[in-house]
RNA sequence: GGAGGGGUUCCCGAGCGGUCAAAGGGAUCAGACUGUAAAUCUGACGGCACUGCCUUCGAAGGUUCGAAUCCUUCCCCCUCCA
């Protein structure tokens, strides 16, 4: 019983909701491992680390020895999650599929346990379903319920739109539980409608409906918004070790507290313990620093996390040049060319006006030093390094 | 099918004949400062060798010396009624 419990207490560690809790404690009961049900959009295999949130839950079950069925929705993935903005995807292909399927298996084990994982695609069943068994599946639910779904709500009364086959997925989603006999499915808040639609489905089909366990949403690098790639404000779990560590150190103070909560594996005494010494007088910075190691270490290894930080160390606190900036060839011809056409062709900047303004600016450095003069002429036959920002080098080769 | 409202620069959103490359906010970028690619402050934010020129306000035409603003047709979205 207290085996029960304990395992409980790890299941709803860092969880927003579970439902309904004294059904999962039935279930542990018989001691048989339980199916675990996690569904992923084909198209983005670039998983990042709001991804990881949920991820390291399944881990834990993993750990508890259920086993985990990681769902890729290609099928799915053709209606596109109804969230905000629709843009029609192009339907993928088999093989972008599959190469898609294959990218998260190497970006998902590095948390997940191989052995006690499977890997599913929908199209397996929605594809025999067809017509006829999609529109019996419509049947069983009601417009006035669909729009109890918030973001259906909200997007109604907001006076935007919303697509009929947006209404499927919901329904899609649900009956993959049934088809794939889950016991517990994992999702974020912002999922529960869908969740609860597989309960419905299920108990239609005469099975024990599933128990849901959704995890809090991680807001992405500006704070406001939840982590995702469409937004531009994510960190990917494949990135470079700079690229986490200083992602990780550009997050503001305050947000780098939920990062704790939801990614470090401190415990929640450690976690208060650093935020008790923050507000002593330790600097933020230092606290900051400790996530993001924890972090690259996680995805890459140890050795990479203390060169992710020397470098960040080197360039940002002494201004130190990165040892492998990008190359870049310059056509400047024999009277040579402008810095500003320079900047423009190496790439630096999208358009020579936008050069222009950033020498006005005194963003611009040639060589180490600031360039005040936006008439300076480069002649051919040098390699210089140009700096435009404090992130963005390039060596160009006068040619 | 009918009636009404609307489509503006990356996003939200003002403008409703000249003074509009288009207010304001957000995002972004830069500079200063710092503890850091936090916070804060300041500035930039269509293109162009630029006191000017060129392209943009759903699309195409038209009226006018002059249009994001007026007219016509078309496309798309929303609301209400059927």
């Amino acid at each position: 019983m207290s085996e029960i419990q304990s395992a409980l207490e790890l299941i709803k560690r860092g969880a927003d909701e579970l439902l309904i809790e004294a059904e999962l404690v039935e279930r542990l009961k018989t001691g048989r491992p339980l199916r675990i049900k996690a569904g992923f959009d084909p198209t983005a295999p670039d998983l990042h680390l709001g991804h990881t949130v949920l991820i390291n839950k399944l881990r834990h079950f993993q750990d508890m020895g259920h086993k985990v069925l990681f769902l890729i929705g290609d099928f799915t993935g053709m209606i596109g999650d109804p969230s905000g903005k629709n843009v029609t995807r192009p339907p993928l292909s088999r093989e972008q599929i599959l190469e898609n399927a294959r990218t998260y298996q190497d970006q998902v084990f590095k948390i997940l346990d191989p052995d006690k994982t499977e890997i599913v695609f929908n199209s397996a069943w929605m594809e025999s379903l067809g017509a006829a068994g999609m529109i019996r599946l419509a049947s069983r639910h009601t417009v006035a319920r669909m729009l109890e779904r918030d973001d259906f709500a909200k997007r109604y009364a907001g006076g935007l739109p919303i697509a009929i086959h947006e209404f499927l997925y919901p329904l899609c989603q649900g009956y993959d539980s049934v088809a794939m006999r889950a016991d517990v499915e994992l999702g974020g808040t912002d999922q529960k409608f869908n969740l609860l639609v597989g309960r419905e489905l299920q108990k239609q089909d005469g099975q024990a409906p599933q128990c849901v366990l959704m995890m809090p949403l991680l807001e992405g690098l500006d704070g406001v918004n939840k982590m995702s790639k469409s937004l531009g404000n994510y960190i990917g779990i494949a990135e470079a070790p700079r690229e986490i560590f200083g992602k990780i150190m550009s997050i503001s103070d305050s947000l780098m507290w939920r990062y704790f909560d939801l990614l470090s594996f401190r415990s929640s005494s450690e976690n208060a313990k650093l935020r008790r010494e923050v507000e002593e007088g330790r600097n933020p910075r230092d606290v900051k620093v400790l996530l993001g190691q924890e972090l690259v270490a996680r995805f890459h290894d140890q050795r990479a996390a203390a060169d992710a930080l020397a470098e960040f160390e080197a360039r940002f606190q002494r201004g130190a040049l990165p040892d492998d900036m990008p190359q870049v060839k310059v056509e400047v011809g024999a009277g040579g060319l402008p810095v500003f056409q320079v900047i423009k062709q190496a790439g630096l900047t999208g358009s020579t006006s936008e050069a222009l303004r950033m020498i006005e600016q005194g963003a611009v450095r040639l060589n180490g030093e600031r360039v005040e003069d936006k008439g300076v002429i480069l002649s051919s036959g040098q390699t210089v390094v140009l700096q435009v920002g404090k992130r963005k080098f390039s060596a160009v080769i006068l040619a």
